[in-house]
DNA sequence: CCTAATCTCTCTAGTAACTATAGCTTCAAG
DNA sequence: CTTGAAGCTATAGTTACTAGAGAGATTAGG
């Protein structure tokens, strides 16, 4: 059995995190020491690695909550789990689209910039005149 | 003058965004009308397409409250607006870097799913074991 | 056995940048 | 004059945590 902070480390999940993990349901609750102290097994720990890797691969938790309903369910098709990785997989490639249009125009700004006053600076002038953007680059999320 | 619903069209800018611009103290408290409503001008109108194009190319709302005050002051050298640019430039690099690691990982993961049962899911069998991924990919922001 | 240092406990509030809701007042058109 | 849209304030919710306060538990050393 591991107390929270040894759980925390063989993770790299912060303590704070298990807690609020475990107050929005995502992880349940685990048994408790004579002290009140938190213990977990090995069961716990598999599922927080998990938590983590779908984190760092940049699944919003309420993906991963369903991932892992549908991981205690070994027989059924996997149809739905492919699903949200192929969701993401799109969040992903569009948010690297409209990451590039802007790291474009972030670089004319700055390379056209003649380093003089605030008055001819090319980085203020274009912020305030999208017409001297070169593409669009919508809003969005990013 | 314009009415912050005109002000919103003009804009692109939401009505309760303007308001929250406002309290945050990135808008000056404009006139108000004989019954109480908000009444901007040109120079107003000016200052939001500045912000609503800067939050466009995903500069933070801190940076920007920077680069307004700089712009108050022509005469400046515009070294700071530069290097606030640079700055947003270098964050959008990683944060596209980070996007491509994480791009070919759930790519390989679709890919090698061979639509069984959850059981033999690539999926899930890769989210529980970062040793089956092909990089790492760090947490990070993003 | 006692004490000091480290963990852990609960609870609250704060972060970024909004968005949504409730309940009210004002304005413009017919 | 009435109705519907637009505006007002204030509060709370969103995502995924992070920080802090103040109290209790555990462990290592003496
Ligand atoms: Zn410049
Ligand atoms: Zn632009
Ligand atoms: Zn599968
Ligand atoms: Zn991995």
């Amino acid at each position: 059995m591991l107390t929270i902070g040894k759980l925390a480390q063989d993770t790299g999940v912060k303590v704070p995190t298990i807690r609020y993990y475990e107050q929005i349901g995502l992880l349940p609750e685990p048994g408790r020491s004579a002290g009140n102290q938190r213990l977990y097994g090995q069961g716990q720990l598999e599922r927080l690695r998990f938590i983590r890797h779908a984190r760092d691969l940049g699944f919003p938790l309420e993906a991963i909550r369903d991932l892992l309903s549908l991981s205690d369910r070994p027989d059924q098709p996997c149809a739905a789990a492919d699903g949200i990785a192929r969701a993401q997989l799109d969040a992903v490639r569009a948010r690297i689209r409209r990451l590039k249009a802007l790291e474009g125009e972030l670089e004319r700004m700055v390379a056209q910039c003649a380093h003089g006053t605030i008055r001819d600076c090319r980085v203020i002038e274009v912020l305030g005149d999208h017409a001297l953007c070169a593409q669009d680059h919508p809003a969005a999320a990013g």
